[in-house]
DNA sequence: GGCGGAAACA
DNA sequence: TGTTTCCGCC
C-alpha cells in the first residue's frame, strides 16, 4: 500500500540540515516540500510550479502569457511526470486537471478561459501558503499589508495595499525565525489556515488577471517590483522556498539549488543572524543573483526569445531531478505495471502538442 | 477540453 | 486534507 517513491524517500524532510547550503539553517517547515503544514506529500500546484522552473520542461509545460499563467503544452507528459512523483501509474491529464480543478475554489489557481491547457497562478495565495509568517509578521508589526480583509474581515480588497519590497524586506528581517521560541506559534495550523482561506489582499480575487506595471511587460526576464518575494513566472529566480526544499540537493546538482540560501534561520545551531528571506532577493534582482551564487537563467520564457532562446546550453541540465520512473514506488497500490518510463524527460519536445 | 459531483484513499 | 478515480454533462 505504500509507495515508497524515490521523491517521497527524497522529500523526507531533512533530518541533516548539512545537506544543505553550509551556513544557512532554516526551519523545518523550510524543509517541506509541501505547501500546507498538514499534508505530507508534495502538492500538485507545488510540482507544477517546479516543472515550470525546470528550462528541460519547458517544452512540457511553460509559463506564458498573462502573469502568472502558464500552458501545458504536452498534457500527457504533465500527467505522467505527476504520476511518476505520485507513484501513480495511471494518472493522466484528465485526473490531473480533476485536481487542479480544486485549486479553484481554494483560489491557488484558476483557469484561462478559452485557453487550451492555460491557468494562472494566484502567486499571492501560493506565496501566503509559504510564507505564513507573512501574514503573521504583518500582524505583529501592524502592517496592512497582507490579509487585511477577507472572509473573516471584510470584503477582499482588491485594492488593498502593495506588498513593497520595503515591508517584506522588514517582515522578513524580523528575528522571529531565528527565535526558537517565537517560531512556533507561527506555524501553528491554526494560522496557516487562516492564510489558507483568506482572500488575496493584494491581486484582488484572482477571478481575473493580475494588472502588469506597463513597462514590465516586455522583456519576460524582468523583475517584477509588486511582487517582492521576487518570484517572477518569467524568471529563473528561486521561488523563495520551493525550488530547494523539493528537491533534494542531489536532485538539483544545481547552482541554484543552493541559492536557498535566502531562507530564516531557524536559530538551529546557525546564528540567528537571521538570513532574511529576501535578503539576497528582495529589491529588483532580477535573473541576477546573490552574488556567490553562479547560476546562469534557467527559465526562458516563450515569447522572450523563445523557449529554446533559453540558456546558451544546458550542460549542466539538473535533469537530475529525473522525474522518469517509479520504479522507486513499491507499488503495491497501483504500481502494477512499472512505467514505460523514458530514460529522461524529453526536453523541450518539438511544440505545443496540442 | 473543461467542469464539478461523488466516493475512495492515504 | 489533498488528491485519485470515475463519470455525466456541456
Amino acid at each position: 500500500m505504500d509507495c515508497s517513491c524515490v521523491s517521497d524517500l527524497l522529500f523526507a524532510p531533512p533530518a541533516l540540515p548539512a545537506l544543505w547550503t553550509p551556513g544557512f539553517a532554516f526551519p523545518d517547515w523550510a524543509y517541506k516540500p509541501e505547501s500546507s503544514p498538514g499534508s505530507r506529500q508534495i502538492q500538485l500546484w507545488h510540482f507544477i510550479l517546479e516543472l515550470l522552473q525546470k528550462e528541460e520542461y519547458q517544452g512540457v509545460i511553460a509559463w506564458q502569457g498573462d502573469y502568472g499563467e502558464f500552458v501545458i503544452k504536452d498534457p500527457d507528459e504533465v500527467a505522467r511526470l505527476w504520476g511518476i512523483r505520485k507513484c501513480k501509474p495511471h494518472m493522466n491529464y484528465d485526473k490531473l486537471s480533476r485536481a487542479l480543478r480544486y485549486y479553484y475554489n481554494k483560489r491557488i489557481l484558476h483557469k484561462t478561459k478559452g485557453k487550451r491547457f492555460t491557468y494562472k497562478f494566484n502567486f499571492s495565495k501560493v506565496v501566503l501558503v509559504n510564507y505564513p509568517l507573512l501574514d503573521v509578521a504583518a500582524a505583529t508589526t501592524g502592517s496592512p499589508l497582507l490579509l487585511t480583509s477577507g472572509p473573516f474581515g471584510g470584503a477582499p480588497g482588491p485594492d488593498a495595499p502593495p506588498l513593497t519590497p520595503e515591508t517584506l524586506q522588514t517582515l522578513f528581517s524580523a528575528p522571529r525565525l531565528g527565535e526558537p521560541g517565537a517560531r512556533a506559534p507561527l506555524f501553528t495550523p491554526e494560522t496557516d489556515k487562516l492564510r489558507l482561506d483568506s482572500p488575496f489582499p493584494f491581486l484582488g480575487s484572482g477571478a481575473t488577471s493580475y494588472s502588469k506595471p506597463p513597462g514590465l511587460l516586455g522583456p519576460f526576464g524582468r523583475a517584477f517590483p509588486e511582487h517582492p518575494w521576487n518570484f517572477s513566472p518569467y524568471l529563473t529566480g528561486p521561488f523563495p522556498k520551493l525550488p530547494p526544499p523539493l528537491y533534494p540537493p542531489h536532485f538539483y546538482p544545481n547552482p541554484l539549488a543552493s541559492s536557498l540560501g535566502h531562507l530564516p534561520s531557524t536559530g538551529a545551531g546557525g546564528s540567528p543572524s537571521t538570513v532574511p528571506l529576501l535578503a539576497a532577493t528582495g529589491e529588483g534582482l532580477g535573473p541576477e543573483r546573490p552574488s556567490g551564487l553562479a547560476a546562469a537563467p534557467r527559465l526562458a520564457l516563450p515569447g522572450a526569445g523563445g523557449p529554446e532562446a533559453t540558456l546558451g546550453g544546458k550542460e549542466d541540465s539538473d535533469s537530475e531531478l529525473e522525474i522518469t520512473d517509479v520504479s522507486g514506488c513499491s507499488s503495491d497500490s497501483e504500481g502494477d505495471e512499472g512505467l514505460p518510463t523514458p530514460p529522461k524527460a524529453k526536453a523541450g519536445k518539438g511544440g505545443v502538442g496540442s
